[in-house]
DNA sequence: ATATAAGCTTCCAGTCACTGGAAGGTCAAG
DNA sequence: CTTGACCTTCCAGTGACTGGAAGCTTATAT
């Protein structure tokens, strides 16, 4: 299967393939006699894998260790759920820094009348800091 | 005033005060005799609203918008009002995202018994993806 | 006076995870 | 036989810095 259908079948277009390629995330790929990368039902397996860890929010170097976990068939439950759980909290810790920014704003833009006059809190407040 | 006094006066790195100046979010500083750069207390004031407008999560590109409107005395509040709109729906959109995330993570983590058995639901779930 | 350390300058490279594009080879259809 | 869709490689750009080298200036300590 040429880079193509393999990213049309594994969702990740052609050129972050070959980007993983060439990172290191995915061994190179075998050639056909015409230098065409050429793809196995295994290998859109493992595109998929790399694929929903990535939507999940997992980040390339962290991809790379659920990969080798997935592989390695003798590694514990344990260690992948560790992994996951530090995930979850890096998350958590980013919606609540987003939620926080959230009701900041929020309050800037309920103090800012939003009309055709120029005092504007928002700016006022920017200016002075999060305190004054 | 030097670019170091500057950044420990704005909470600014002197390096990141320098990238700024270089992609013209701020104005080329003024040189003393020696070439250093020289800041005012209003150029310090101006450092101080770029961070606490960073640090809300609005992008540099959005923060130079910012800076005009702030200096643009004869803006309307409804076109600051406009732009901090947007960016709390922006804000709003990426918490769903990671919420979502971050559900999904509980279920597989909750499922996975994460001992030293080597069956994951984890890692199953990774590679049928997420309706499977 | 001198040594040293801190602070300033510029410029280049690296980060993360791609993405776009140029230049050129290959292949299938009309 | 030509067009267009593939594929190849390599280089550059994104966003927002950050680190480091090489070299000048200034302040401090002896």
């Amino acid at each position: 299967m040429n880079i193509g259908e393999a990213a049309s079948e594994s969702g990740v277009p052609a050129k972050t393939i070959r980007y993983y390629e060439s990172i290191g995330l995915i061994p190179p790929a075998i050639r056909a006699e015409n230098g065409y990368r050429n793809y196995s039902v295994f290998d859109i397996q493992t595109l998929k894998f790399i694929q929903h860890a990535r939507r999940l929010g997992f980040s390339v170097k962290d991809v790379g260790g659920l990969l080798e976990l997935w592989r390695d068939k003798s590694r514990t439950s344990a260690d992948v759920k560790a992994l996951a759980l530090k995930h979850i909290s890096d998350v958590e810790k980013r919606i609540a820094e987003l939620q926080s920014i959230r009701m900041t704003l929020i309050d800037l833009t309920d103090r800012c009348h939003g009309d055709d006059r120029p005092d504007c809190p928002i700016l006022e407040d920017l200016a002075a800091g999060p305190d004054g």
